[in-house]
DNA sequence: GTGAAAGCGCTAACAG
DNA sequence: CTGTTAGCGCTTTCAC
């Protein structure tokens, strides 16, 4: 789109309120229009014209190209597609010219008259979380493999800016929505899923109606971190949990009773963490010193790398004092000394999966699915035996 | 778009060869469209039927709200953006219906009449990299503030897929895009710009004509590098070097510049480095035990990490008998031990710059820009005097 | 085999 | 102030 010659900073004025509409629909907006209306002058004429532009020339369109191979824009149509009807001469032509003026179809004309675009929007929470992103290129292979293209739209850590970019999503007639986040109201999920099939991959508090969801079983990752670690004799196992979402809420429910189950009830310790780095090194400090664990399973990795920093500062050797076990088998993971023992969701597989689910949906599907994925515990260096004490 | 009812998966014949089109094009594929032609029913009786569906409803068009609201469905659309010349009540009456029926514009539609959609595309390298996440945060804030969408698509480390995804973008007719990457030709880019604006974010190794550029100054950064260590009392600064891209040559011709220019010839070391982490743990081996520095300049934080690491191993004590600078100062650089020294590059700045450009080329500027802004070194506890052996 | 025509949902000139 | 109309670029009957 780039037939407007000239285009001015600014402006912004109040669109009518309780729909939503393009909020830079101004008038200083409208006068910058391309100067064309319904009185033109006809194609051929302006092609002339433009045809003689050097720089940012107008995207040929399908008339431009039978204009030029002396063929209605039909059959350019059906020659473009690999439509059977047309014969092997006329489709050389075709393709020729259509090579040469550097044709590209345009995905909003065909969007709008097939009713689909081959567009899955992915709307994702954080773009800086290692989760994520490896969520996402599970996404985009199986979208790639199935001729769709992912579009990533970006929430920024801010659940109006989801919405907004979901809707973006949904204006822009995606054929589907992947939903990496557990932010979003199940309410906001279920209207989206009435313009287009949306899969939540994620643990969401309540699952909406009419939305897919993908998630990891945490419990089941807590359950062996527990077990790892009372394999390995400890006892005093304590965890940091994360905030009240859901699924740092399962972990720790999962936890609690893996502890029940080891017969180490009376030794669970929960600390509870916030979000941003500063409570979570408090966290750490707090517990390390109150509880004097042995061993210690975080609700995340980013979590336990504060344990292991404080270990650390403390002076305390991780892993032959201290082991500690992440959840997500980030990158981290493998970067920090000692190399972290985590529990790995399958995140390439989810994204995939969560392609998969929209596919059937498109392809007819109306009862709900919730699929479970079951983690695994990777056990790296910092976590080892019990210390005899 | 989700009017068709039902879509099968698998399949994807091989379309017409040279001109690129949607490759699901085949005739599975057109005999699922919905059933609709030349000779359908009348709106009325269509929307009638569709009224009573449930689930997974046509989204209503202006010609739905004009018909609920008694009016022309150009009313609608003026109304809906915020034109004078409509009548209180009458808008009042429009609005009340498009809410109603929970209306959304099209997109597609408006994209399509308008020659121009509001949409900016950042077409990006590697998600995981925290360097390009945070440029595109600084493009999402000042596309956000100039009412522009972002989308995001991703290349995935891969040339060839860069290309492909660029291309969805500008088949899209997005109006504008930026690049954060300088793995892309540049004629592959001087051809996007003629077709939409275009912007560089990274170091290109030749400037593609049309496009503007947005870097850091690396020679400077790496000035400021050698500077430090070298106010530090270093003189054996040793160098870890990338790969042959762009930047990586910048900051490897402006460390040794840098150190002819503080008498440090004779003591300048390069080392070079492969991209996996298998090739950067060994340069870093190498490096430290063949050049036996006092202080080493990385090339990017995870350069530095690797060299950290690496006397972690070797037990060399950081930064009592070495000294790291890293590049970027990534998330990274903040959570490892000790804390690492860096080079800021000021990432939002550079998104917020690029998108500023973007806007000046759609107001017509023509001459082509390139940006180039300072970097800063931000000190942090993996520096320190030089040992006084 | 090929062309003519209708229309996707929307905007914008112009006529009333 | 409101309705009519033409058309963005493309696909898809249907008729020749």
């Amino acid at each position: 789109m780039v037939r407007c010659s000239r285009w001015t900073l600014g402006g912004g004025g109040g669109p009518a309120a309780g729909v939503r509409v393009n909020p830079r629909q101004t008038e200083l907006e409208r006068s910058r229009r391309r100067g064309r209306g319904p009185r033109r002058p006809p194609r051929a004429a302006r092609h002339n014209v433009l045809v003689t532009e050097r720089r940012r020339t107008r995207r040929p369109t399908i008339v431009d190209i039978a204009a030029a191979a002396g063929v209605s824009k039909s059959l350019v149509s059906l020659a473009l597609r690999g439509d059977e009807g047309v014969s092997d001469a006329t489709r050389a032509r075709i393709l020729g010219v259509a090579d040469e003026l550097g044709y590209r179809s345009n995905t909003l004309a065909r969007g709008l008259v097939q009713g689909r675009t081959m567009l899955l929007g992915v709307l994702l929470t954080d773009l800086a979380n290692p989760y994520h992103t490896e969520v996402v290129a599970g996404v985009e292979e199986a979208a790639d493999a199935e001729g769709f293209t992912a579009l990533l739209a970006h929430g920024r850590n801010d659940r109006r800016r989801l919405e907004q970019q979901l809707d973006a999503l949904l204006q822009l007639s995606v054929d589907g929505v992947v939903v990496i986040s557990s932010w979003l109201d199940p309410r906001v999920l279920t209207e989206a899923a009435r313009r287009a099939p949306v899969v939540m991959v994620g643990r969401p508090a309540e699952h909406p109606t009419g939305v897919d969801t993908v998630a990891n079983d945490d419990a089941a990752g807590a359950t062996a971190a527990v077990e790892h670690l009372a394999g390995l004799g400890h006892r005093r196992i304590a965890h940091i949990a994360g905030s009240r979402r859901p699924a740092a809420r399962a972990r720790r429910e999962g936890y609690l009773a893996a502890m029940r189950r080891a017969g180490l009830a009376a030794e669970a310790a929960v600390h509870t963490i916030g979000d941003d780095t500063g409570r979570r090194a408090a966290a750490a400090a707090e517990l390390l010193e109150a509880a004097a664990p042995t061993a210690v399973f975080a609700v995340n990795d980013l979590a336990a790398l504060a344990v292991l920093d404080r270990a650390h500062v403390l002076g305390v050797p991780v892993p032959d004092r201290l082991s500690v076990v992440g959840y997500d088998n980030t990158g981290l993971a493998e970067t920090v000394r000692p190399r972290l023992t985590s529990v790995d969701q399958p995140r390439a597989t989810m994204g995939r999966l969560a392609v998969t689910l929209l596919l059937e949906r498109l392809g007819g599907r109306t009862a709900d699915r919730r699929e479970v994925l079951p983690p695994t515990l990777i056990p790296r260096a910092s976590t080892g035996v019990a210390p005899a004490g």
